[in-house]
DNA sequence: GGTTAAAAGTCTAAAGTCAGGCCATTGACT
DNA sequence: AGTCAATGGCCTGACTTTAGACTTTTAACC
């Protein structure tokens, strides 16, 4: 007999924390903005005291885990005034923890179904927002961006920070991270996957249909869209990985 | 001139490590899980060794949260075979730590805005699975407490539990801990706002119509309906607080 | 060329956290 | 009544993280 009748709220509200694991949570974060491209190669990090600061994390920590990067050949540090740490062109592989498959297809299961309730609605929510002409200049920057790719990965950076940059329009910084989360779990698991050049059109004329429905302040289209958006994706990661 | 230049999508992706608050972390949880109503009053909390498993943290760092929240008369604590941590009738206030009221104006602007994504995307969500028979049972039986309901108290929590219960049929756990972020702030901010009495008949028929719509297969409906649900608390919210 | 400021690198004491084992208590079962 | 098992209570040693001061390096600036 367990000691309380294990209702199936007490599974929805109770979760795991985070505990002792500031450095490796530093690693994850900053691992999953160099490789989503929201720091680029040759760019300089914030230093070390700001970058700390960020993170809410004490100094020493972010060192190991800037430390952990270094050594997997992600960024390069120099010291001295002008100094700092740069992100390196990356091309070695995540040294990925390479998770048993079976619990793999729970988690993609699990990202799956969350990305398609927080990308659609942040788009619904961007294009109900009154959007100043940063943002707006965010938006269509980023398409743009997709639009100059010319590899798989620079094309898979550049739809990570348009989803990305969608969220951050909201103004929510609950979303904002949701959606990050979705962006790097997401861009781990496609990276996996051989890249198909024939998604690519259709992807296209949606990311440009999904921003210029949010400019124009059409949000069941851009909600519309991006759903139809987010379950190709779905389909593909559910079909192609095992 | 700072070390990188401050794109608004690093603000989006770098989000502060919940890092050296383990123990914080698991009074907030257990916390808010008792206040709205998950652990009901009198019935008793996994045993120790358990929940500090499932919360992914130490039985000593556990105790710790326990203990503070046995100081705050939230629950009690017997030993022996038999014995446990029980919740108990609460009639205390949250010794919660009155943040300043400015950056309170931004924190409720961010929930509501998560909460205008996750939860019409989660009803929608859910209205597309395909619900087992217990999963419909649980969203009637939340439903059905809500009519039971006899205090504002009681109201508010039936209600948390049923928003819960919507998100956690789609069985994502990732959606699921969104929305118990979302509700146990919801639930903080409600309760320092007087209770309206004239909202209940309209949330009533809302909540109605959600579920059935949700166990209908009725998508739109269900979204449509849950973020006029949302829309109006957060009217409430952005209305009666300052 | 010398000065300075901005950055990474280093050190230390204190506090938090963990893993796991052992003890103490007490109701449940035989 | 006696035994047992489940539970909270407690302890220790190792590791992580923190906060802050101090040192070193090096390019930018005059």
């Amino acid at each position: 007999m367990t000691s309380t009748m294990d209702s199936p709220l007490v599974d929805a509200m109770l979760h795991p924390v985070r505990g002792h694991m500031a450095f490796e949570s530093c690693v994850e974060q900053l691992g999953s903005a160099i490789q989503l491209g929201i720091f680029r190669p040759g760019s300089k990090l914030p230093n070390e005291r700001e970058l700390a600061e960020r993170l809410n994390v004490s100094r020493a920590t972010l060192r190991e885990a800037i430390s952990a990067l270094r050594a997997a050949g992600f960024v390069s540090t120099t010291r001295g005034r002008g100094g700092g740490t740069i992100v390196e062109q990356l091309a070695g592989e995540w040294p990925g923890e390479a998770h048993p498959s079976h619990d793999r297809q729970a988690e993609i299961e699990d990202i799956v179904v969350f990305r398609s309730v927080i990308e659609p609605g942040a788009a619904y929510r961007a294009a109900k927002t009154a959007l100043g002409p940063e943002q707006r200049a965010l938006l269509t920057e980023c398409l743009a961006d997709l639009g100059k790719a010319n590899s798989p990965a620079d094309y898979r950076q550049a739809d990570a920070r348009l989803h990305l940059a969608i969220a951050s329009v909201c103004g929510s910084d609950e979303l904002s991270k949701a959606c990050s989360l979705v962006q790097a779990k997401v861009h781990q698991f496609l990276a996996e996957i051989p890249f198909l050049q024939a998604n690519i059109a259709n992807s296209d004329e949606q990311h440009y249909t999904i921003v210029h429905a949010i400019l124009e302040g059409d949000a069941e289209r851009a909600r519309f869209v991006m759903h139809e958006h987010c379950d190709a994706t779905a389909a593909l990661l559910k079909g192609l990985l095992k």
